[in-house]
DNA sequence: ATAGGGATTGGGAGCGCTCACAATTAGGAG
DNA sequence: CTCCTAATTGTGAGCGCTCCCAATCCCTAT
């Protein structure tokens, strides 16, 4: 058996040391150009790689980024978001030369070793935090541990932690105006889990905005829980309301609540008009084409990923909140008379 | 600032040595209960937790698993397929106290610095691949690094490699003869890419039911490539050939197909039989309800997670390919008369 | 008492790398 | 030809852990 393949070995070979080689292999500018044409032949001929492990205990960094998504997700886990997500997130990743690894929380029971590992020393970098409930401890434990880390998001306290996340009020509010604006009357609302940053800004955005038109919510709210199943309950008992238009706080929630209206004998847009949040489904899969507040899902995650770099390597120390404008996407169901894209 | 908490340190307050501490660490019995419950204490109070870098240095060993998707995964990205894959697979991975970490192949240009991170020594333990192609390179590379691995799906050389599959051509051939026996006379088959062992596999398998019903395809076989958007254009072009059933070889594609059916003003289940493999798609969500040939996603991600712990651990040595059944769950959407779950 | 033996503990070596610095070499200028 | 400086290369000391074996301890049997 050959001896194991390392810097000294591949010095030995290249009549060089340790360092030299270290240096080739780091690209150090400053070696001669013969001596790193030599070492780099006998790294070629050998396939010779570095033992990642061992690099990061020498330079205490370890080139991997960590995405944590916390606990009941697998409900979460049908919403094609998290794909989307974790596209953006994984090819950022790669275009800064490191690597994602994925901390998934399932159940109560496990989350302790498993947090345990993400912010003990000598695994990840830094950590991408995302779908994280209001007041999650998980936010303590990176704080306690001194683990860099940016939530995907709005965090409890925006001033002292990094955070990107999107303009969910924004985006809700231009839907209860529009909707206004097509001269809907009786809006109502699909939310999210009030316990999370998303779910209670997309519902007081969209209440806001309803009440900027002069118009009110009447109690027509009720919560879902992103399935589409619970958008389909949700419209049931808001339909005994009668309302003229829904806002849901998914696209998922919103086929559901399509689902129910068209169970329930009733035209979509023409009796109930619905908007939805997302904007990832394709527009014709879906029957009428939805109109939808669309979020820049892949640009949250990349930017993400920059921003932990930045923080892993100090050059941004001080905490900041990026937020990406939504775009109201108008199609077929919100009833209106102008065509994809334009706003009447 | 207090000095770096290694074992050196915890064993000094506890009036340790090092290795009494590492010991209590892995649960080494071989410790008196009075010094573990001590250095217990020193480790809670002080929040130690172990240097996974100089771990895995020492021990040869990582505890992380790779899981490698391989290019051109964007489109896939939106099937709910790999998002129950990887949530299978974290679970299992969590269940067997590893960490996950996660390689996605994005264009040509990075797979060659990401392939090498991923074979080189000291980042993970071993691999699991998915959604490979055949004769991706990918896996002479993980062979000619010694790197353990096991494929999801059918590996080229099944003999010499561990994998995991589901039977696909034994569900696809179950679908032509349930489709036969229902009287469906001219079937049509959207397959998957030839490129992909599933794809394959699909289409054999359908194309033999066919044969073996004492039917034939005609040539009524349009390949798509996974998305919504080609089944739809797939059965475009099928129905110029007036087929009277379709099977598709995934949920979206059948998806696709039955809006191309609807938009060609003929019906569903009626006119034209969709049965479609994966039965991923939450039964209610279309019109009519899919029936679909349902694989086990996420007890592949488990045993593969298993079975690439045991190659790592030696426990198994020779090469074995677990193939999983495949269950056909008869909905509305192939016409058949009986209810869900019997089949007929 | 005292030896024997198992249970418990400690210490050395080393995993493969990086980092700081020392040593060497080379290349000009005088 | 020598000296000085800059470029290049080598060396030592760890990083924090595991693993192996030697040292010590505490009982019990003689």
């Amino acid at each position: 058996m050959a001896r194991s393949l390392n810097l000294e070995e591949i010095g030995r070979r290249a009549g060089v040391s340790r360092s030299t080689v270290s240096r080739v292999v780091n690209g150090d500018p400053n070696v001669s150009p013969k001596t790193k044409k030599r070492v780099e032949a006998v790294i070629a001929e050998t396939g010779y790689r570095p033992h990642a492990a061992a690099r990061s205990l020498a330079s205490n960094s370890t080139g991997v980024l960590g995405l944590v998504i916390p606990s009941a997700v697998e409900t979460l886990f049908v919403d094609p978001y998290f794909g989307r997500l974790i596209y953006g997130i994984s090819g950022a990743t790669n275009k800064v030369d490191m690597t994602l690894t994925l901390f998934i929380l399932g159940d109560q029971l496990d989350e302790v070793p498993i947090i345990s590992r993400v912010v003990g020393p000598g695994l990840v970098d830094g950590v991408i935090v995302t779908a994280t409930t209001m007041g999650d401890p998980l936010i303590d434990h990176l704080r306690g541990a001194n683990m860099p880390f940016v939530v995907i998001g709005r965090p409890d306290d925006t001033r002292s932690v990094f955070s990107v996340d999107v303009d969910n009020r924004g985006g809700a509010r231009s839907v209860a105006l529009h909707l206004a604006r097509l001269g809907r009357k009786r809006m109502g609302l699909i939310s999210a889990p009030a316990n999370t940053s998303a779910g209670v800004d997309r519902r007081e955005g969209f209440i806001d905005g309803v009440n900027d038109a002069g118009l009110n919510i009447d109690g027509r709210v009720q919560e879902g829980d992103w399935t589409e199943e619970s958008g389909r309950e949700a419209m049931e008992t808001l339909l005994l309301d009668r309302p003229d238009a829904v806002f849901a706080a998914s696209d998922r929630m919103a086929i559901g609540a399509i689902h129910a209206i068209r169970e329930a004998g009733l035209k979509c847009p023409d009796d109930v008009a619905v908007v939805s949040f997302d904007g990832l489904i394709p527009p014709d899969q879906t029957v009428p084409r939805l109109t939808a507040v669309a979020q820049p899902v892949r640009e949250v995650g990349e930017r993400a990923v920059l921003l932990l770099k930045s923080v892993i390597d100090g050059t941004v120390t001080t905490p900041e909140a990026v937020i990406y404008p939504t775009e109201l996407v108008v199609r077929e169901s919100c009833g209106s008379d102008f065509s994809e894209g334009v706003s009447p």
